[in-house]
RNA sequence: UGCCGGAUGGUGUAAUGGUAGCACAACAGACUCUGGAUCUGUUUGUCCAGGUUCAAGUCCUGGUCCGGCAACCA
């Protein structure tokens, strides 16, 4: 159970808000979340969005969903859709507030005339070398474009000319005038407007000129009345241009700006460029690739909603760059997933049991329940039959120490259908592979109790082998072997060749006809979802997320112990 | 060598001058018809050096280290 922690919901955003609405600066919280239509959300957008919308919603207010569409290279239609997808499956409302910073266009055309106007901004006609050259560096100040002086009017006159497309691309832009020898980079007379002809893909060819962000921005955020502007620490700096603008400009509001740390997450990339160049070289089978962070590939994989919430709940708010843990992320997954998963059996690497003392042709159910945590999930029956399925891994010819599952002599009892006991192992002659065993068999007791004086200390998931489903599963691991791929020289040196291994299963026949996206336990194994690419005659499994495997972690630790030993 | 941020266990975060707390991870135990879940316990921390103060993670000074900023991207 995840108990609510206030103290990790509390961070200095929030405070900040509850101070400016105590001090009556504002009647009511605006937020608003402005995503790029240029590639998939991820978590990290998940962060953001629990912040714009989940205050808004905290203090009554509102947030806007809206598209910072200022770049026609980059931005297609189809972003579009999936983000508003996204949004809505993290549980996030826009309401009637849906806009596209491309529909201010003619807004932010006028309010870059009135700059003009002022003396406050000019048309410059440095080439874009010339332009680097005059900018200078962070450590040396820049020098004044020649054209900074040039006359209001003939500024006026050539940016009237850019925008009814009679320029070329490159032969203007329109600069702020403020000063050259800012140490602030963004202050050295920022690019406002620049020439673009690539069609749009919402306005098509009527805007052969486009914004550049910092002008766009903080508008659209003024003209929406955004009261506070949340966005990401790589924009402090642009928070001076983004409070000249507003203070130089007669508008109907000035926000302010407060800026966060991004998320990252430990073994995952959350770069858009980097996930655009997994998804483009065919690395992964598409922006929903279940090992990706994007939230399509969550969704897809069997995440839910609300343990992405939790998350973004419990990994805080600060403006202190840092790696989250995956495994937080993967404890939240769980936590949600115990509680609501439906239970099953499912075997993933089969090992044939025949039960000699049980009757060829008989046939018998048992009744299972859905979910132990959860009375109310009810129970369903299992079918049972002499020649059965466990899994491979549950059974050791030699057992090492602390293994105490089925092995030769050993009885174990069979999840909600009694005990076997192993008499024989048949192998194959040829190759000395172990074929399938001989057991027999011990019907359950009232409560599961094992028989008096016998030493059953493991519970092993079982299907018959006539009843079960064949199934295709798909095992997730994490997509890179080091944990800050972004960090490596090549992120694709360290992709993780073991990400997907493609298994088929046999699983009880109550999954039949479970629709894309149902999710189940398996119990012993871990929470699978059914994926899209599932057909009537072949379900598709996706493995979430395993489950805590403690037996795993003793092998590991036997094993690094019997190395050491060696190398000693 | 410029400017802007930032620094609390392995990780993420809290403490708003007054007992350094929580979660994840790790480890140990209890319980269990999932070696699951649950419960209990343990280990591990204020970047450094000075200063102010009865008292400093918190305030001051100096340093160190980390991140961001030099697209006609956002």
């Amino acid at each position: 159970m995840i108990a609510p922690d206030d103290s990790t919901s509390r961070h200095f955003i929030r405070e900040i808000i509850e101070n400016d609405l105590k001090a009556g600066k504002h009647k009511t919280v605006v937020t608003r979340f402005p995503p790029e239509p240029n590639g998939y959300l991820h978590i990290g957008h998940a962060k953001s969005m629990c912040l714009n919308f989940g205050l808004a919603a905290d203090f009554g207010g509102r947030c806007h969903l809206r598209f910072d569409d200022t770049n026609p290279e980059t931005e297609e239609t189809e972003y579009i859709e999936a983000i508003q997808r996204d949004i809505r499956w993290l549980g996030f409302d826009w309401g009637q507030h849906l806009y596209y910073a491309s529909d201010y266009s003619e807004r932010l055309y006028q309010y870059a005339l009135e700059l003009i106007k002022l003396g406050k901004a000019y048309v410059c006609t440095l080439s874009t070398e010339e332009f680097k050259d005059y900018r200078g560096v962070p450590t040396r100040p820049g020098k004044e474009s020649p054209w900074r002086n040039r006359p209001i009017t003939e500024s006026l006159e050539l940016f009237q000319r850019m925008r009814e497309g009679k320029e070329a691309e490159g032969a203007y832009v329109l600069r702020a005038k403020i000063d050259m020898a800012s140490p602030n980079m963004h202050l050295r007379d920022p690019v406002l407007y620049r020439i673009n002809k690539t069609p749009h893909h919402r306005t098509g060819t009527t805007w052969p000129i486009y914004p550049m962000y910092d002008f766009a921005h903080c508008l659209s955020d003024s003209i929406e009345g955004i009261t506070h502007s949340i966005c990401t620490i790589e924009f402090e700096v642009h928070r001076p241009l983004y409070d000249w603008i507003l203070d130089v400009l007669k508008v109907p509001c000035h926000p302010q700006q407060i800026e966060f740390a991004r998320l990252n997450l430990s073994y995952t990339i959350m770069s858009k460029r980097l996930l655009q160049e997994l998804v483009n070289s065919k690395v992964v089978a598409g922006w929903d690739d279940p090992r990706l962070p994007t939230l399509a590939g969550l969704r897809r994989r069997g995440y839910t909603p609300e343990a992405i919430r939790e998350f973004c709940r419990r990994v805080g708010v600060t403006k202190v760059n840092s790696l989250s843990d995956v495994a937080l992320l993967e404890h939240c997954l769980r936590d949600d997933l115990n509680k609501r998963s439906h239970r099953v059996m499912a075997v993933l690497n089969p090992l044939r049991v025949v039960l000699e003392n049980y009757p060829d042709g008989r046939e018998e159910t048992f009744e299972a329940l859905n979910n132990p945590e959860d009375p109310s999930a009810g129970a369903r029956r299992v079918p049972f039959a002499r020649v059965l399925f466990i899994e491979r891994d549950d059974f050791q010819e030699n057992p090492p120490p602390k293994f105490f599952r089925l092995a030769p002599g050993r009885t174990v009892r069979l999840r909600y259908a009694g005990f076997i006991t192993c008499q024989r192992v048949i192998k194959d002659p040829a190759t000395g592979a172990i074929k399938e065993l001989h057991c027999s068999y011990q019907p359950p007791a009232p409560k599961g109790q094992a028989p008096e004086g016998s030493k059953v200390k493991a519970t092993l998931h079982w299907v018959s082998a006539t009843h079960a489903l064949q199934a295709e599963t798909r095992l997730y691991d994490r997509l890179f072997t080091k944990e800050n791929p972004a960090d490596e020289a090549d992120f694709k040196a360290c992709l993780n060749p073991a990400s997907l291994q493609t298994v088929s299963a046999w699983i009880e026949p109550n999954v039949r006809g479970a629709q894309p996206g149902s999710r189940y336990q398996f119990e012993r194994l871990g929470y699978f979802c059914v994926d899209p690419d599932s057909t009537d005659d072949k379900p598709v499994f996706n493995r979430t997320i395993t489950l805590q495997d403690t037996w795993a972690k003793i092998q590991q630790a036997q094993r690094i112990s019997t190395c050491k030993m060696s190398k000693s």
